[in-house]
Formats: C-alpha cells, sequence, structure tokens
RNA sequence: GCCCGGGUGGUGGAAUCGGUAGACACGCAGGACUUAAAAUCCUGUGGCCAGCAAUGGCUGUGUGGGUUCAAGUCCCACCCCGGGUACCA
C-alpha cells in the first residue's frame, strides 16, 4: 500500500482484531483491574447520530490507555432494551416489541463496530433477555424479601424480622416502616396469614400500597417522580395527575440519608451530586404537636424554624389532611367543603401554576399556643401539601415569605407579631438567619441557630415536640402498565401478594392479542390467557420500569453467562465496582440514584462487595445539531435569502411575523450557510415549484440554529457517513478535539478537515509520495527524543485529567516537530504509535505492525518519560532567558546549553546576593528580576 | 426564588499551582506549485496607533471595585447565558 487507504487499512484491522478475539477479557488477579463502563443506550429506531459515541470515545480512549498502562480492563456494552417507543410502535402496527428491539439492536451494533470500540462484546447483556431478567426479578424479590433495620442501619431479611414477631411483637423494632401501629408477641400470633402479609407488606423493600401516584391518562401509566417533569410526562409531554391507587413501590426513602452520605467517598462531579442532595432534599428541624381548644386531636407540624414559635400566627393544614373534616365548626362547615372540592378539581400542574394566587378557608377550629397559651386559629389551604412533611404547618408571617402572603390575604391575620430585632417585617417576610429574636419569651436575644436548640430542647422536654430530620425523596413507584417489561415475580392467594420461588423465574412474558389495555382498563398483561401460578393463582399484571433493569447491568458484565447467581462470588470479588462511569447528566435524579440505592440494598444483604457502584462518574454532554431553515413567503411559493429578507419584507409592506414561514431544510443541502437550490427542490417533491430569491453574489443564504439533533429538523449527522468520508480514526479525533468532554456543542464539519490533514501528515512520516516505507532502526537525535517525551509526559498527564481535547493538539504539534526534524526513527515513532492508538486505534495498529512491532499495539505498554530529556524540569523557578520569561511549560529546546547555563548562572549571583534568605520563588519579567518571594 | 456550572479573537477552544493571555484547529487574507481547479505547502491573522521595514507603543479575558511585584485565574458587588429544583414548611 503506498496510499493512505483508510476503508482498507480499516477492513484489514478488524479483520485481524476479530481473528485474535483480541478485546476478551477474564479474571486475572496478577493484574490490577480497572471497570470502565457507558451508560448503556436504549436501541432507538433512529440509530445512532454523531452525538451518542462522544462518551463510547471517550471510555474507550481511558480503557486503551488503562491496558497499555497494564490494567486488566473491563469494558462491556449491551443494551438497556425494555422501553415505551417499541411498545407504542407495537401498538400502531401489531409488531411485536420483541422483534423491532432485536432488529434496532442490530443497526446499533452495526454502527458500533465501525467505530472500532474495543468492547468485550462477548459480555454482551440486554435487559429483555428472560435470561437477564429472571436476575432483574430475583433481586426485585430479594427486596420484597428485605425490611430495613434503623438500629443496624441496613437491610436486613424479612424472615428475621418474622421471627422476632414472633417472640416479642414489634416493640422494640425500629423500622423504616409505613405506619407505626405497634403489637405484642400474642396479638401477632393472633393474626390470620392474610393479616400478617398486610402487616409484613408495611415493612418490605418492595411493597404493594395504595399511594399517590403521578398518573398519566394519555400513557396510561403510573410514573416515578423523576418521571415527570413540570406535571407533564418526560417521555412525550403528556399532561400528569395525582391518583390515590394500590401500587408496587420500592422504599428508597430508608436509604435516603445513606445516599446522601455516601456521595462524600465518591469522585463524581459537584452538579450532579448537587442535583441529588437537592432530590434527597434533607432539612433538618423539629416536630411540634398543638393542642386543639375544644378536640382531644393535636395538630403535628414540621418546621425548620422551630425558634419563630413566638411568631405563629395561624396554623394551616392541607385540604385533604385528616383532620379537617373533624375540627371544622357548623358555621364553617360549607365554606371548607367548597374549597376542599375547589382545590381536589385543580391539577398538580393547574395548582402550582399559580403560585401568586393566595386562597384559604377558615376551620372555625383554634389551636392552643405551647408556650403562651394563645388561641390560635386553623386554616386550610392549597400552598400546604398532603405529601411533604405533616401536612400542616404553623404560619409564621415574620419568617416565612409565604405564610407572610397568606396573612397578608386574610384582614384578620394582618396584625402579626414580629419576632425579630430590629427587622422592618410588614412588607416582606424576614428570611435571614443572621438576626435575633424579640418578642419570644425565653428565646428573647438569642441568634436564630442558638434560639432553633433552645426551643426544641423546651420542646422536648415538655414532651410536646421532638428535633427531626425530613428528606423530600419519595418512595419509587414500581409498577407499570404496561406490555414491554419485565414482568413483576409475584402471584395473589386470597389477594395477598407472594413471591414467585426462585426455582419459578425466570417468569417471562406473556404472549398477548394486542399491546393495549383491557376493555374494563386492566394493564396489558391481564389479556394473557390461562397465565396463573401453578394455574391457580393470579399474577400481578403490571410490570417493572424502565430504571429496573438499568439499576444492576454492570453487575451482570462481571459474569453475564451465569445461570445459577447474576453473578459469582469470584467476579464480583474482582471487579468489584466500576472504576470510571460516563453518561448523560440527564439521569442525576433517575438511574443513577436508583443503581445507588439497589447496590446498597444487595451490598447490605451481602451478596456484594462494595456499597457504591461508580467510584467515579463523568458526564459527557451533548452534540446538538445545526439547523437550517428557509424563509418562505407565506401561502406563496416564494423563497428569500436570509440577508436580503428585510430588504425584500420592508419593500413589499410585509412583516417577518404574520408573512413568513420557516420550513427546515436538510442539512446536507447546506454549505457555509448557502443553500443548494436545485437539491432543495429534488429533496421534496412539495418544494419542486419553489422559487428562490437570491443574494447579489446568487446564493441563497438560510437561517442557522443550534437545537438538538432530530430527525424532524433535519438536522441529524450520521456517524457512518462521517466514518465513511473521513475514516473511524479521524472521526474519534475530531469528537475528542471539539472541545471539553462534559460541554455541550453543536457538531460542525467545518473543522473536522485540520484533523484528516493531521493523519494523512503522519502518515507521511511513514511512506513517501513512491510509497516507499520509510521508517529506520537508527539512533534518533537528542532533540527528536525531546519532542517525543515531551509529548509523552504531557499526554499521560492530559488522559488522566481527561482532557482529550488537549491531547489532540499535543499529537498535532508533535507530529509536526518531528516531521520538521525529519524523523524516521522507530525508536521515536513506535512509541508516539502507541500514545495515539487510544485516539486512532486502526491507523496506529496498521502503522504498528509495519514497523515490525509484535502482536497488536493493545499489548504494548506505555512509554516512559525520560526526565532527563525534559530540560525544563531542571529548573524549579520561572526565569528570564533573552529578555522572555520562561516557565516550564514554555521553555525553549532551541536554547544552547551555553545560553542555559548563563541563566542558571544568574540565578546564583541572585541566590549569592540574597544569602540567608530563604526562597520559595525568584520572579524575573523582561529579563529583571521584580522580587523575590519568601 | 434557591442551588450548581459558565462568560476569553470572526469560530471551536488552550492557558494544569497567581507568572509572556489567545496554544492547537477552523475560517479569512496573501503567496508557491498548476494551463486551470482540487490537493499540498509556505506566510500573516485580538484590537488600536506609529513606521518603508525589522519593530515599537497602547489596549485587551461580561461590568465595576479590591488583594498582589504580578489576576482570565483569588475576594466583594452586579449583569448575562446554561443546567437542576421549586408553594418542600
Amino acid at each position: 500500500m503506498n496510499e493512505l487507504n483508510i476503508a482498507q487499512i480499516e477492513q484489514e484491522i478488524k479483520a485481524f482484531w476479530s481473528k485474535e478475539d483480541i478485546y476478551r477479557v477474564h479474571e486475572d488477579s496478577s493484574k490490577p483491574k480497572y471497570y470502565v463502563l457507558d451508560m448503556f443506550p436504549y436501541p432507538s429506531g433512529a440509530g445512532l447520530h454523531v452525538g451518542h459515541p462522544l462518551g463510547y470515545i471517550a471510555s474507550d480512549i481511558v480503557s486503551r490507555y488503562k491496558r497499555l498502562k497494564g490494567f486488566n480492563v473491563l469494558h462491556p456494552m449491551g443494551y438497556d432494551a425494555f422501553g415505551l417507543p417499541a411498545e407504542q410502535y407495537a401498538i400502531q402496527t401489531g409488531q411485536h416489541p420483541a422483534i423491532t428491539t432485536q432488529k434496532n439492536i442490530l443497526h446499533y451494533r452495526e454502527q458500533l463496530d465501525k467505530i472500532g470500540f474495543s468492547y468485550d462484546w462477548s459480555r454482551e447483556v440486554r435487559t429483555c433477555d428472560s435470561s437477564y431478567y429472571k436476575w432483574t426479578q430475583w433481586i426485585f424479590i430479594q427486596l420484597f424479601n428485605s425490611w430495613y433495620n434503623n438500629k443496624s442501619n441496613k437491610a436486613e431479611p424479612i424472615e428475621e424480622l418474622i421471627a422476632h414477631f414472633e417472640i416479642k411483637g414489634n416493640i422494640d423494632i425500629k423500622a423504616h416502616c409505613s405506619t407505626q401501629e405497634t403489637f405484642s408477641a400474642a396479638d401477632w400470633k393472633q393474626k390470620t396469614e392474610s393479616e400478617k402479609q398486610q402487616v409484613l407488606l408495611n415493612y418490605r423493600l418492595a411493597y404493594l400500597a395504595n399511594s399517590w401516584v403521578n398518573w398519566c391518562p394519555a400513557l396510561g401509566t403510573a410514573l416515578a417522580n423523576d418521571e415527570v417533569k413540570d406535571g407533564l410526562s418526560v417521555r412525550g409531554s403528556h399532561p400528569v395527575e395525582q391518583r390515590l391507587m394500590k401500587q408496587w413501590s420500592t422504599r428508597i426513602t430508608a436509604y435516603a440519608e445513606r445516599l446522601l452520605q455516601g456521595l462524600e467517598s465518591i469522585d463524581w462531579s459537584d452538579s450532579m451530586k448537587d442535583s441529588q442532595r437537592n432530590w434527597i432534599g434533607k432539612s433538618e428541624g423539629a416536630y411540634i404537636h398543638f393542642s386543639l381548644k375544644t378536640f382531644k386531636h393535636k395538630i403535628k407540624v414540621f418546621t425548620t424554624r422551630p425558634d419563630t414559635i413566638f411568631g405563629v400566627a395561624c396554623m394551616v393544614l392541607a385540604p385533604e389532611h385528616e383532620l379537617v373534616d373533624t375540627i371544622t365548626s357548623i358555621e364553617q362547615s360549607e365554606a371548607v367543603q367548597i374549597y376542599k372540592k375547589k382545590t381536589s378539581s385543580k391539577s398538580e400542574r393547574d395548582r402550582s401554576a399559580d403560585v401568586k394566587n393566595i386562597s384559604g378557608c377558615f376551620t372555625g377550629a383554634y389551636a392552643i399556643h405551647p408556650f403562651t397559651g394563645k388561641e390560635i386559629p386553623v386554616y386550610i389551604a392549597d400552598y400546604i401539601l398532603a405529601s411533604y412533611g405533616t401536612g400542616a404547618v404553623m404560619a409564621v408571617p415574620s419568617g416565612d415569605s409565604r405564610d407572610h402572603r397568606f396573612a397578608q390575604h386574610f384582614p384578620e391575620l394582618a396584625d402579626f407579631v414580629n419576632v425579630f430585632e430590629g427587622v422592618d417585617v410588614s412588607l416582606s417576610a424576614c428570611e435571614s438567619k443572621d438576626v435575633k429574636l424579640t418578642h419570644s419569651g425565653f428565646l428573647n436575644g438569642l441568634n436564630v441557630p442558638e434560639a432553633i436548640n433552645r426551643c426544641i430542647e423546651e420542646l422536648e422536654k415538655r414532651g410536646i415536640g421532638e428535633r427531626k430530620i425530613n428528606y423530600r425523596l419519595r418512595d419509587a413507584v414500581f409498577g407499570r402498565q404496561r406490555y414491554w417489561g419485565e414482568p413483576i415475580p409475584i402471584y395473589y392467594k386470597n389477594e395477598v401478594p407472594y413471591a414467585l420461588p426462585e426455582s419459578e423465574l425466570p417468569l417471562t412474558l406473556p404472549e398477548i392479542d394486542k399491546f393495549l389495555p383491557t376493555e374494563d382498563g386492566e394493564p396489558p398483561l391481564a389479556r394473557a390467557v390461562d397465565w396463573k401460578y401453578q394455574g391457580l393463582y393470579e399474577y400481578e399484571t403490571t410490570t417493572m420500569p424502565g430504571w429496573a433493569g438499568s439499576s444492576w447491568y454492570f453487575f451482570r458484565y462481571m459474569d453475564p453467562k451465569n445461570q445459577k447467581e447474576f453473578a459469582s462470588n469470584v467476579a464480583l470479588a474482582y471487579w468489584k465496582n466500576i472504576d470510571f462511569y460516563i453518561g448523560g447528566s440527564e439521569h442525576a435524579t433517575g438511574h443513577l440514584l436508583y443503581f445507588r440505592f439497589w447496590t446498597k440494598v444487595l451490598y447490605d444483604l451481602g451478596f456484594v462487595p462494595c456499597e457504591e457502584p461508580a467510584q467515579r462518574l463523568v458526564n459527557q454532554g451533548m452534540i446538538q445539531g445545526i439547523s437550517s431553515q428557509v424563509a418562505r413567503i407565506k401561502g406563496r411559493s416564494i423563497c428569500v435569502s436570509n440577508d436580503v429578507l428585510e430588504n425584500y419584507l420592508e419593500q413589499h409592506g410585509m412583516n417577518e411575523k404574520d408573512d413568513v414561514q420557516f420550513i427546515y431544510a436538510d442539512i446536507r443541502l447546506v454549505h457555509h450557510q448557502k443553500l443548494d437550490v436545485e437539491g432543495m427542490r429534488s429533496w421534496n417533491p412539495e418544494y419542486a415549484t419553489l422559487q428562490f430569491i437570491c443574494n447579489e453574489n446568487r446564493e441563497f443564504v438560510v437561517r442557522q440554529m443550534v437545537e438538538k439533533m432530530s430527525k424532524s429538523k433535519y438536522n441529524v449527522v450520521n456517524p457512518d457517513e462521517v466514518v465513511a468520508e473521513y475514516g473511524a480514526d479521524c472521526f474519534r479525533l475530531y469528537e475528542m478535539f471539539l472541545g471539553p468532554i462534559e460541554l455541550s456543542k453543536p457538531w460542525d464539519t467545518q473543522g473536522i478537515d485540520g484533523v484528516s490533514r493531521f493523519i494523512r501528515k503522519l502518515w507521511r512520516m511513514f511512506f513517501n509520495e513512491q510509497g516507499q516505507f520509510l521508517i529506520t532502526t537508527d539512533k534518533p537525535s537528542r532533540d527528536t527524543l525531546k519532542v517525543l517525551h515531551r509529548c509523552i509526559k504531557k499526554i499521560n498527564e492530559d488522559i488522566e485529567r481527561l482532557s482529550f481535547n488537549t491531547c489532540v493538539s499535543t499529537f498535532m504539534i508533535c507530529v509536526n516537530e518531528l516531521s520538521t526534524l525529519k524523523c524516521n526513527q522507530a525508536e521515536v515513532l513506535k512509541p508516539l504509535l502507541v500514545l495515539l492508538h487510544p485516539f486512532a486505534p486502526f491507523i496506529t495498529e496498521y502503522l504498528w505492525q509495519r514497523c515490525g512491532g509484535s502482536g497488536s499495539i493493545l499489548h504494548a505498554t506505555f512509554p516512559f518519560a525520560d526526565g532527563s530529556l525534559l530540560v525544563e524540569n531542571s529548573f524549579e523557578y520561572p526565569i528570564s532567558i533573552n529578555g522572555k520569561m520562561r516557565t516550564k511549560a514554555n521553555f525553549p529546546l532551541d536554547l544552547s546549553q551555553a545560553e542555559i547555563e548563563r541563566e542558571v548562572l544568574k540565578m546564583e549571583v541572585v541566590q549569592k546576593w540574597l544569602e540567608g534568605k530563604p526562597m520559595k520563588k525568584i520572579i524575573f519579567v523582561k529579563g529583571r528580576m521584580i522580587n523575590v518571594v519568601t
């Protein structure tokens, strides 16, 4: 081969890799392990676009680099294959989702293979395979068979709890539990089997209970909190309403504190940790019990500001609060009923939409202030949510802006107590904590933190309140009224749920006639004919949510073919957890929380050795598309070039808003913002007769904007096309060169030529124009070695800090310098190929073999940077040379030894002059010493 | 509103510990080769000013202050953009 023929090289090298089965990994205790994982994709029908591989390329670089560094690297890939799109496609076409999914997976694989990833495909997993979801079901059963012991602070087997009930009841049990009902051993023994199971459901980590769920009528299913945003479903943006339903949930709330604490020990970005902290929403405060004037009941409130208790103007309950009907007076009864009806008819979205509209209603009841004995009116209002805290608050207008607004709304509350010294709260509440209290009895003169503690002490002493930590995190709704998901391995006997015995797993998805709910609104699985456990007992008909399979998949890669366990102890003990995890930040409050939760449960139960699934997490940014639009005059077949549009509109007395419609043009028809007019006409028959009004250069300019890549915007760039045109190495280098890995940026093919030129330049160091191989075994010059070793050092540092874009720049500089030096020695170029290999695997493998490298370059050793060749290392201080300031980074290589010595001498003179003074740094600017830092 | 990021040439972005701001690349301009084009190579390229020129001067990292011999980098205030979250008591 005398000319660079990328396609041929790729083909040859691919064949070589697959013949040698080069990426297969095994447990190997002689080498340290390193586990590099990508968040596995959902195989959608649209295939990969150029944005998807960004993270995969980065993780591939890391895993190849770690291999060269002597690690045994696990780098697998699989598919998150259950999901909504395949099911919706099935509903429309009747095509079984398994078939669609299989087809999409094959397409993904084909696309991935073109980019030269080092995945060990023998470990592939698919969440929709029954051999895989057998273990998803098995883990669900472990959750079902466990409870959370607050004393030992971990999950424990439910049998141990039952054994305890038999002996002592639940009196000394501290559990994370749905109800507080207490019973003795005798009580327990008297319960029927069905009653016992009902009690146990309150303890199980996977449980069936009536709970408020986010119900999406359009999708016909319940959704978890992270699947809802702004009152709309994340998938499809359909309205979501609150509905009380009997639902499977998982008790993630038991792990709130540990999920929070665990963040301290892992290397994730601040923003990611922050999102999780935010979602868990820890707040410290107190419960306070308020007595009522004419009832025995007490109102329990949660507050983070017990210090403001002397400023209470009223109590406010959520309209759904259980005491509302009991305490409402006869006079207020009608008003309260009307108000309750009004709020219940509003959806969650409407309710939060009019934050500004204050409303509420007096109940006629009065509470008693625990310290002053004053009567406090009790209201209901929809700004209080039944689902948070106790669904009731003590309203302190001087210290909380919502309470302030509420008090201003009711004339009878306008005259409230201000508990803050020297602060005017007549117009707005004081939410600062840097103030002192006044009008507050025993809290007078204390600052806020002191007063909070003092008040809680007093409440606890009097037995009318206690310190309390609240979390915003909700238990995760687990059941989905859908077909294409893992069946929940539960059957019902006398309406009591029982887990399937392990030996009966997997419970496979039954075949059904239609992928729709039944006529009476049951989930699709209810259509299955004769689908019963032992032919007798009904199975659960909801399926698991999308995140079930992805909550533990990283364990399965360790031992994917195991039929006896989800992974063997040997594999688990060797691979432990993920060292390097990469994926999108959109999973911050979904997947990344659930997979930490499941890992912690498995850890508590002794199945896995690590409590945190991923030690290091990196979020790759999104690659956006550049979409192009053509301005078309509404209702006519005239299009106007964007740069003359304004003029045109003015001449014809039109304006953009009313008379112009922008139509998308395919990104392939646009180059440098200019539209290929003929291409546009033939692209879509509807556009065949369009007239294009061009600018004076006879060009038609389009309007461009950066948007998410999507089919409907015609801005999708397919990696296959880029690889076909430039080669996989160039594609990989260019994606990295675009910018820092975490950054989102638009795909712009403009710059790819620079990378392409670099590859050809590299090639020309190995072959001349006549195709002769130029590499010799001659000894390289010292200058040439210097260039190489500087490059080694820089690449090493930059890969470690994941600065892949600067790595590419370093390669370009290095190759430029070496070709200027006419370098053709194998001793220099072979190490360079090794450095470059993680980024450009094909060409480096090819050239390595041409240079007589043995085996695959993947088994080479990452070169060591010889410090003696890095001149800049011999200087500790920034020094000036020839009037220019030099630091380690920009020390000139062309400097003669004499010049260096002269400068060093100069420094020594200065040092002598300053004899006796300890120095850290001598500062030279433009040849003049300006300071000595001691 | 609150919590995180981030604002650097025409563009993407470098500057790792406070030490020559703008690496590298794109684009653009000029040149070489060519009948021509493509490809390739070379030179220049933040802005302003002076000079035939080599070069020199001033200015410059969202805005305004501050710390420092020295600030893109640290501190304070503000503006703008992106993300998360929201009647969470």
